[in-house]
DNA sequence: TTCTTTTATCGTAATATTGCAATATTAAAA
DNA sequence: TTTTAATATTGCAATATTACGATAAAAGAA
């Protein structure tokens, strides 16, 4: 049906699971590369480096933003865009725990 | 569209896109978290465990699976599922990367 | 062989996502 | 005030995802 039934979950799992999300679509990695490797934490410049319309750069921003992986500041017309590790925090710790994989486990 | 337009992106970003947006769903998450708790990397108990019917659950292990996050191991009628660790480095080095937000930049 | 158990696949309805043109908004510049 | 520049929002078409009932497939049990 497309919705997908989180109330079924735990609110970790959702959230955890709503932060993944916002990471699985190649803009957004691509995105995060730009912020990371740009020395400032630059803002609109990014509708320049990547290759999709403005008006689709920032919905991508809005959701990561949303996802409280980036955060933005208003300066003057423009917007300056960075990471917001917190989160990405949340994520670490749960691959950490998952990547630790028991290789006792008959089929691994 | 709907459509992601992979083609625009690296090989790389793409990889990375589509491991984490194969964790973007609770009832995934649900599922690696169940095959880490369970000593043995037991199989269509995942079924009696979630609140989802038997279909929509063997398309979760089916993406998991294409993602190169689980893998899958008949055993009779059964089948052995267990957590395969080797993309989960992928994206650990690069949430590793994107969490040491530099603290520096103006607007962090 | 027939039955049973376990898992996968098909088909489909409901909903979500992606991308962009057009347009709105906001604040600085002229 | 008018214009310009930067970003956000709206509306929509194309496509993807989610969930599940029905059914298929595969292997062991009777």
């Amino acid at each position: 049906m497309g919705i997908t039934k989180s109330s079924l979950f735990s609110d970790s799992q959702n959230q955890l699971a709503q932060i993944f999300k916002a990471l699985g679509h190649p803009a957004r990695v691509a995105i995060l590369e730009y912020l990371l490797k740009a020395k400032s934490c630059i803002c609109g410049d990014i509708v320049d480096e990547l290759p999709l319309a403005q008006p689709t750069i920032s919905q991508h921003l809005k959701e990561l933003k949303s996802a409280g992986i980036i955060q933005g500041t208003v300066e003057g017309t423009s917007v300056c865009y960075c990471i917001h590790s917190q989160n990405l925090l949340l994520i670490k710790a749960f691959i950490e725990e998952m990547s630790m994989c028991n290789p006792e486990n008959k089929c691994c």
